[in-house]
RNA sequence: UCCUCUUUAGCUCAGCUGGUUAGAGCACCUGACUGUUAAUCAGGGGGUCCUUGGUUCGAGCCCAAGAAGAGGAGCCA
């Protein structure tokens, strides 16, 4: 029995006028009593090839259930096609339909939906062009990612997603525990006995691998993790969710700057590779960009998404220190004039989104990394300066989604960073390992994270983390 | 968690100042058409107006509580 050939081989061969075997779901069927032609789609391409059944020879029965988001095989001849619209089509002389879809009951039609629709029917959307398209590009992101790393030395590693210390200090964790909840068992002061639960200790899903992979760089000299991670945040915005994928590099012998120019080697390079590799899904997700933003007035319209793309690739970052930022702001027409919501008047207040996105969108118009942030708006393992005020600490700031990587030099001194664990109430005990990098070879050392959602929004021009990921987990939904 | 908005046919939405039998487009079904491109044309079927309670002679519409969804904020990646 023939194999059959993936779409995206058929639609560029000039090797035309053989027996092939397509396998894939029908988009669309159209046509009259005499001819049907339907548009099938296997997901190795955002394009369809066009199967085109004689019906004066099959009779109209012969199609009547290659309906909508059917599964079907075609045997036939790929030929040059009689029609405009498409180089190639495929004579049908079989169509075997392998899976029905009644079409009174299938979702997802061939018209527009919402994203909001297609959120609830997260198991149908891959099904759809733009879903397609998000995951291809999604994989692509992925691959490149461990391409970079790899071709660079880093070593990935796995830290662990059931972690004993809730100290990482990096919002709420879920809890993990083997007890019935109705009746766990208790200590002698009445709280809950965790010793007698499966790990003896209390435990939770990680918020961060980056504590254990500076573990991993103070011996492998530079390594990676890309895993799950999990913040219970009741947070409702289109840039979170509870369940989220985070790359996290650490690297031994590395300062600040080199942490920096990690980061925007690194966007650069793996947005470089979706241009290269994901042409016609970033061609139709920059047009559906395009589409979606037809209504709205110009000047509130985004940079059209392949321009974008190459803009990021081509021009460095900006790179400016906190203090610079806040002078910049202070100054800047919104703030004089007030439209702020919050003022920008002190140095040492926490930067809000609308002032990120001023210096992204309006003042640079680029990326920006902001770096030597002051040190009580910040985590207590960051690498404190010598003008004491400050910490070593670097965000990554991208035009339309905002904080994408946040990232620091690591105090590699043992007092420094025992002092700051005791100002800050960060428990020593449980966190004794991590003193121990510092007390054995401490050398200085950084990593960054990045949220993987966040980069595919950015470079897919979705507006929402919940669609560039299958099955988003966010306040209460944990559907499919 | 806070603020704002939304919830009416399978989908996207309209529904006036509270008044008869709740509408449109698409989808679906039937028919027409010899190459279509989200095909086109004609006809047809399809409703717990998110839930509960209240006001009223009368509620899709007004009031209250709740639920779900979206946008923004906070937290962050």
């Amino acid at each position: 029995m023939m194999k059959r050939t993936r779409i995206n081989e058929l639609l560029i061969s000039d090797d035309l006028d053989r027996e092939v075997v397509v396998k894939g779901w029908v988009k669309t069927r159209r046509g009259n009593k005499h001819v049907g032609f339907i548009a099938l789609n296997d997901g190795s391409t955002i394009k369809n090839i066009q199967i085109v059944v004689d019906l004066e020879e099959k009779g109209e029965e012969y199609i009547k259930d290659v309906t909508t988001g059917a599964a079907i095989q075609v045997n036939g001849t790929l030929t040059a096609s009689e029609g405009k619209g498409q180089t190639v089509e495929v004579k049908a002389s079989e169509v075997i339909v392998l899976g029905k879809s009644h079409p009174d009951e299938y979702p997802i039609q061939p018209k527009k939906h919402t994203l909001e629709f297609l959120r609830e029917n997260a198991h149908l959307r891959f099904r759809t062009n733009t879903f397609s398209a998000v995951n291809r590009v999604r994989h692509n992101l992925a691959f490149a990612i461990h391409k970079y790393f790899h071709e660079r030395g880093y070593y990935y590693i796995n830290t662990p997603i059931i972690t004993g210390s809730d100290a990482e200090g990096a919002g709420e964790c879920f809890k993990v525990t083997n007890f019935d909840l109705n009746g766990a068992p208790t200590d002698d002061k009445g709280g809950i006995d965790y010793a007698q639960d499966f790990f003896g200790k209390e435990t939770n899903l990680t918020v961060s691998g980056q504590l254990e992979a500076e573990a991993g760089a103070m011996a492998l000299g530079q390594v990676y993790t890309f895993g799950p991670t999990f913040r219970a945040e009741n947070s409702n915005t289109s840039r979170h969710l509870a369940e989220f994928w985070m790359i996290e590099p650490e690297v031994a012998f590395a300062d600040i700057n080199d942490d920096m120019d990690l980061a925007e080697d690194f966007i650069q390079y793996v947005i470089r590779f979706a241009l290269e590799n994901c042409k016609d899904d970033l061609e139709f997700l920059d047009n559906r960009l395009a589409d979606e933003e037809k209504q709205l007035p110009q000047d509130k319209r985004s940079m059209p998404l392949l321009e974008k793309l190459n803009f990021v690739v081509e021009n460095d970052f900006e790179r400016i220190t906190y203090t610079e930022a806040i002078d910049i702001l202070r100054n800047c027409k919104p703030n004089k004039k007030k439209k702020f919501q919050y003022l920008v008047e002190e140095w040492g207040m926490d930067l809000q989104s609308e002032h990120e996105r001023y210096l992204v969108e309006k003042h640079f118009k680029k990326p920006v990394i902001l770096y030597n942030y002051p040190k009580d708006i910040k985590a207590f393992y960051m690498k404190q300066n010598d003008d004491g005020k400050t910490v070593a600490a670097m965000d990554v700031l991208a035009p339309g989604i905002g904080e994408i990587v946040g990232g620091s030099e690591r105090e590699a001194d043992l007092v420094k960073l025992q002092t700051r664990m005791k100002e800050m109430d960060v428990p020593e005990e449980e966190l004794w390992w991590y003193l121990d990098l510092r007390k054995f070879g401490t050398a200085p050392h950084a990593g960054f994270g990045l949220g993987f959602e966040r980069l595919v929004v950015f470079v897919t021009g979705m507006g929402n983390v919940r669609d560039v990921i299958p099955f988003p987990r966010t306040p209460k939904n944990a559907e499919f």
